[in-house]
RNA sequence: GGAGAGGUAGCGAAGUUGGCCGUAACGCGCUCGACUCGAAAUCGAGUUAUCGGUUAGUCCCGGUACGUGGGUUCGAAUCCCACCCUCUCCGCCA
């Protein structure tokens, strides 16, 4: 949610941040709204004002036993003006409501203005893409071969988009869990979670995910239920309502999760393999910082995920998001694009967003300033550290040989009890 | 699922024949000050959030908030209804 304020003294600001971002909005209906909002707010305080006072003199004259009929028959028409008025500014407010929450985060000035995916600019780059003496395969190629990805019991047990694993592939997901995990932990200073993986729509609507984007999410029939599409949103609004010392921040925390999506809207994008599945795990990264230092942290949390990427000897590019390309609660993001010898290409692999205060606003997650005063919104961060399917579809396309046997980087021989080379038997 | 108890400030807790009881008794914690060489102890003072008006900002004025949402009433922490959550016991269960 954006600053209600900037809205009222800016509109003209939020409206050029959120044309950048291919995003249309008419602040004139806002402040049509806000401005019929705070007459209804006066206008309804002012016979509260009345009521109490009458109602103090009720009580005065009971006291002393005289009469207050005449009293008490003035304040008919004052409630009923209060009524009235009060109904009006719900329907007002729930407008405003309603229209807030629609509205998404403003682009970081240094957030390179474009249009969409083409505009992003790599701004690093790290290992050379493995030469191979042969055509590489893709991962599902490999991980069918290898009888570890079975994707046609996948599909009967659920349906598209869902895989089984089996054997040493179902041991690597569980290899990665941990060594990302160990290494955010132990190194990188996080503190780690097990978050509900159904949560409510209070929390969904903290992050950003609601109300705009339900169609993206799996939900339960009959329950106010929402499987959670990454642990961004139950790490993120864990403290939501509560106000935080100072000296709490940073809040660092990982998690390691399924993460379920709908995938509405990306029929025929990525059909086969694991890059686009209705069920996925994840390790994710969330931090809640001070305001002043959202941009460090950026930096140190897509570090975080990079480590990951060099220790697994994956070759890797980073880009920024462009204002186009931005996902709807971001006011920066970089994403980690890893290489897929078998797709011969960059593919995304972790996301790494600085939020500002924009989730934190719809979640009231704030924070009391060390010196005393007034609690002011912390700024929340999330970064995929990192997704496993897409992390294991790596490993087998830039491990591949000859034969079809697959290679493991160093850092994952103690996570596999030695194991180096995946074969069929393993 | 059944029975009972409860939800009030950072924590504990008082307040239920409706009316100076909401900054909210009392205690703890925290902050500042006094005392002290220093500390402890003791004493004193302070310590909710939010919205609207006003403001450069503070102050100030007013509204709201006693789990949530409704209702009754001139007036609700207090009475009524529904729901949520916590605890205890019973049942069931990985």
């Amino acid at each position: 949610m954006l600053d209600i304020k900037i809205l009222r003294h800016d509109a003209e600001r939020v409206r050029k941040a959120l044309e950048a971002r291919g995003s249309r909005v008419d602040t004139a209906v806002f402040a049509r709204l806000d401005e019929k909002r705070r007459a209804l707010i006066a206008a309804s305080e002012e016979l509260r004002r009345e009521r109490n006072a009458v109602s103090a003199e009720v009580a005065a004259r009971k006291r002393r036993s005289d009469d207050a009929a005449d009293l008490i028959e003035r304040m008919a028409s004052v409630n009923a003006g209060i009524r009235e008025l009060e109904r009006d500014l719900d329907a007002v407010q729930g407008e405003v409501d309603a229209w807030m929450l629609e509205i998404p985060n403003l682009p970081h000035e240094s957030v390179p203005v474009g249009k969409d995916e083409n505009d992003n600019p790599e701004v690093a780059r790290n290992g050379k893409p493995p030469v191979f003496t042969f055509t590489p395969k893709e991962h599902w190629e490999l991980g069918e071969g290898l009888g570890g990805l079975d994707f046609q019991r996948g599909a009967k047990l659920a349906g598209s988009r869902f895989v089984l694993y089996r054997a040493w592939a179902a041991r690597l997901e569980r290899a990665l869990v941990n060594f990302f995990l160990d290494v955010h932990t132990r190194e990188h200073g996080y503190t780690e979670i097990l978050p509900p993986l159904l949560v409510n729509s209070k929390t969904m609507t903290g992050t950003g995910n609601l109300p705009k984007f339900a169609e993206d999410l799996f939900r339960i029939t009959d329950w106010d239920y929402w499987l959670i599409p990454t642990a961004e949103v139950p790490l993120t609004t864990m403290y939501a309502g509560e106000i935080l010392d100072e000296t709490m921040l940073p809040l660092a925390f990982t998690a390691q999760t399924p993460c379920f999506r709908s995938e509405a809207g990306s029929h025929g994008k990525d059909t086969r393999g694991l890059i686009r599945m209705h069920q996925f795990t994840k390790v994710e990264m969330v931090r809640c910082v001070h305001p002043d230092r959202s941009f460090e942290e950026l930096e140190l949390m897509r570090g975080h995920a990079e480590d990951l990427l060099r220790r697994l000897e994956l070759p890797y590019r980073v880009i920024v998001l462009c204002t186009g390309d931005m996902g709807f609660a971001a006011t920066k993001t970089y994403d980690l694009e890893v290489w897929l010898p078998g797709q011969n290409c960059y593919r995304e692999i972790s996301s790494c967003s600085n939020c500002g205060d924009f989730q934190a606003r719809r979640a009231d997650l704030r924070f009391r300033p060390a010196g005393g005063g007034k609690p002011e919104y912390l700024h929340t961060l999330n970064g995929s550290g990192l997704p496993v399917g897409r992390t294991l579809a790596a490993l087998l396309e830039n491990g591949q040989q000859e034969d079809g046997s697959v290679r493991l980087p160093e850092a994952l021989h103690p996570y596999m009890d030695g194991l180096t080379v995946l074969r069929r038997d393993v």
